[in-house]
DNA sequence: GCATATTATATTGTTGACAATATTATTGGC
DNA sequence: GCCAATAATATTGTCAACAATATAATATGC
């Protein structure tokens, strides 16, 4: 089997695109305060409001929640306006099981797609210092690891049809990836857990990588299901 | 574990949803045309036309693209105007690997929600009958068959996120999934796969339920990557 | 004072006109 | 006849005004 050479890391990014018209720069900052938790699930958009803050017309600003509202950011209600969409436990759980099998495909098609090489930095950001990081409760540093390994896992998995879906996805639970990190004991099992990922997917096991991703997602899962009181 | 009781096949629904809106109306009917090959990928679409038909504005057609682009059916270039998109194989590859764990997590959530009863009427419809008329090369009876299959996995398993990842696939895939049919022995290899699973999924074997879906799709990949010339 | 009806306000939905851009047709030079 | 430059047309992009609807405020009957 022929492996595609992805040497480098890309930067992780933190605007994915630029974006050229007025309607992608409202998309893209409307996102940005969403999965930041900037504007909370249930805020109330307001088209006149944004339109005169971003200095467009309202036009845009609809086509915009247009897109938002298909991958299912905000919730429209007809003439009554635009909510920033609200998840029960049962959505989140739902999603659970999507990126189970999804960020599963990721990992596979990651190790088959690269050269043990490629994922030196990764094997060595996720060492002892960022250990030591979790057990100190280091949430930044942490989060900043999995967006690092995502990223690399997305990049290496070389598929935009994968990348969109967990893209999308990734929007829809950030904030709440944020919260289970809280979980006392939750990071430091998440840690280890994708260090032994990234041994398997190094060693070229890509059906053993596959399979340890879709045991880290179901157990971010059962924490999810036991804590789901505090945490929604 | 309990058990969802989901006793009731919904009928094979030919237009989703009935709808509402204009835009909505546009949505369902481009959809329609897309997927049945009626606008081939590579047609261009122009608003001024689309709405005269449908004796609607053009913002209406213009919102429609908007979501039909979200959902990949269509690609718009800017000031140049909209195109049915245009797979290349590669997409579809990816297409066939984001499938094989989606719809293997459809099956293995429909075995899990279900008593045996439910499939009672699938077994049934994928009997000898349906063989028969496989060997006789009677695909519209196999494509409706594969759609009350469809239709009862993604009913059972309950979940609407995964429902919505799922249209928007076979909306991309379906002109290439009657296509694929045609390769001599392809469809009564397919047949058989069905039968096996459902066979799992009634004996209430999640598990396999699921590997089997894979190994389904994967030979399905295997198929397009071999006929992939003529099928394009 | 409370519930209901009515008016006023705010917000979203829709449209047609106009601007910007690309495509096609025409002209002029050689 | 062929190519380039220019004009004419067609198509998409944007906007601001207007309509429809929902929400809030006020008035009215009892």
């Amino acid at each position: 089997m022929t492996k595609r050479n992805v040497t480098k890391l890309t930067t992780v990014a933190s605007n994915p695109k630029p974006a050229g018209s007025d309607t992608d720069r409202l998309v893209d900052e409307l996102r940005r305060r969403i999965v930041t938790n900037e504007m909370p699930p249930g805020s109330r958009i307001r088209e006149n409001e944004l339109a005169e803050e971003f200095s467009v017309s309202r036009s845009r600003v609809r086509d915009a929640f247009g897109i938002l509202e298909e991958r299912g950011l905000i919730e429209r209600i007809p003439n009554k306006g635009a909510v920033v969409m609200r998840l029960e436990a049962d959505s989140f759980l739902e999603l659970f099981d999507v990126r189970e099998v999804l960020e599963g495909l990721m990992v596979r098609l990651a190790t088959q797609n690269t050269e043990p090489e490629y994922w030196d930095d990764l094997i060595n950001l996720f060492g002892d210092d960022l250990g030591k990081a979790v057990e100190d409760n280091d949430f930044n540093a942490y989060m900043a690891a999995i967006a690092q390994f995502r990223q690399g896992c997305i990049e290496a998995a070389g598929s935009d049809t994968l990348r969109g879906l967990l893209d999308d996805i990734y929007d829809r639970v950030l904030s709440m990836t944020r919260r289970l990190m809280l979980v006392p004991g939750r990071a430091s099992e998440g840690f280890r857990q994708h260090q032994e990922i990234l041994r398997a997917i190094q060693a070229g096991n890509a059906d053993r990588a596959e399979e340890l991703k879709r045991d880290n997602i179901r157990s971010a899962r059962q924490w999810f299901l036991k804590y789901n009181d505090f945490l929604l």
